[in-house]
DNA sequence: ACTTAAATTTAGACAAAACTAAAAAAAATA
DNA sequence: TATTTTTTTTAGTTTTGTCTAAATTTAAGT
């Protein structure tokens, strides 16, 4: 496998979590900056190789063995964050360009091996699931934040946007994997959310309550 | 920089090491694993992005900026070979393949952020030296093999008895400036070592064992 | 010095992965 | 249903890094 062809891969995952149907070759190319019709082209090679599952015009789907190597590169993706987050001090908005790139990076023993080092992970700095080395990934309940209810207490276990600039956000408002936070009000017309964190009133916004994972 | 790119600058620095005087195109082919129009393309580009002095048959030597550059790629490969060696527990025959691909790894605090994680260590597992985030290499004053330790590898690199009898004893056992080898052993009622060099046991008494330089 | 051998470079081709522009199919709309 | 718009595919091109085969330059041997 190619760096390329494993982008691909894991970007049909990504997006077929959305559309479980099919996944669309323009969708595709939105996601990977690049053309339709480059897309086309990667789409025919992998089928060839038996990742794919494709008929001309109906979007694309993963097959079993497609569906495994995908949850290896995300298993990748999430262990080496990890590292970056816990190991090396980065911060959590600083990570996903670098494990972009430490993701491809062949050996399996190796993963295996950080994976002990790290203490087996289940989830990644931003509460994303880890798949474990056989591909299976455990799966806690989670909720939006705009889901929650008028003065019940949560806490906050994973973010949805995973931009930099959504993660910057929440470090400026002091919200990180982990804060406590109770929903005082829930304003109706708008949507906007009144909570206390650490004894601090703060008002969230209907897009930021919709990105925000709470349990 | 391409990974092919920075794989022949860093091919390029280690034979400058043995020929200073120009590195033939033979040779870098050699390394490579490639053949010598392969190497002729490259050594034109890479002499056209001003990190190496060309004239057509002559050989190539790299300039300030691609000595700097390639001190920086042997940073990343043996950063990446302690971290593998101490912390993940890989052994020391295992980790070349697995850094010759994360050497490649572009994010510069990346590097730094892992040197500091590890202690700033000067050598490999090998023994060889680590250039610093400004590509200075401290010179690790050279020994006396008697003065080595059991386990450790070793590079000979000069001799304090320079007799001709000596020297010949040292072409009698295949031991040239450069030649690698591992203290397998130290005996200590007469002080004579077992060393291992590509892969043959040898014994050497300590008369000759205080006459040999090493790294 | 002349001839042969070895090393190096040139010229042309190929595969991977991207692109543009045009054609074809599917979806949306009147 | 017919027409327009959007999506997708095809066809042909480009770039990077490799290759083979042929030509050229340097080095070696007699």
């Amino acid at each position: 496998m190619t760096s390329s062809e494993e982008n691909y891969i894991k970007v049909i995952y990504h997006l077929s979590r959305v559309s479980p149907k099919g996944v669309s070759t323009n969708a595709i190319a939105g996601m990977l900056q690049s053309k339709a019709s480059s897309v086309t082209d990667m789409i025919k090679k992998l089928t060839e190789k038996g990742l794919l599952i494709y008929q001309k015009y109906q979007g694309v789907n993963l097959t079993e063995s497609g569906l495994l190597i995908a949850k290896m590169i995300v298993r990748k993706h999430r262990l080496w964050e990890v590292f970056l987050v816990e190991k090396l001090d980065f911060s959590w908005d600083e990570v996903h360009e670098i494990a972009e790139e430490l993701e491809h990076i062949k050996s399996e023993k190796l993963i295996n091996k950080l994976d002990a080092f790290l203490g087996f992970p289940t989830e990644d700095p931003h509460g994303d699931e880890i798949p474990n080395k056989k591909g299976e990934i455990l799966i806690s309940e989670k909720k939006l934040l705009s889901d929650g209810v008028v003065d019940k207490k949560y806490i906050c276990v994973g973010v949805k946007d995973t931009s930099k600039e959504f993660l910057q956000y929440l470090d400026k408002q002091k919200i990180a994997l982990g804060t406590k936070l109770k929903i005082v009000q829930k304003e109706v017309f708008d949507n906007t959310f009144t909570v206390k964190i650490n004894d601090k009133i703060v008002t969230i916004s209907n897009k930021i309550a919709n990105n925000l994972y709470i349990k």
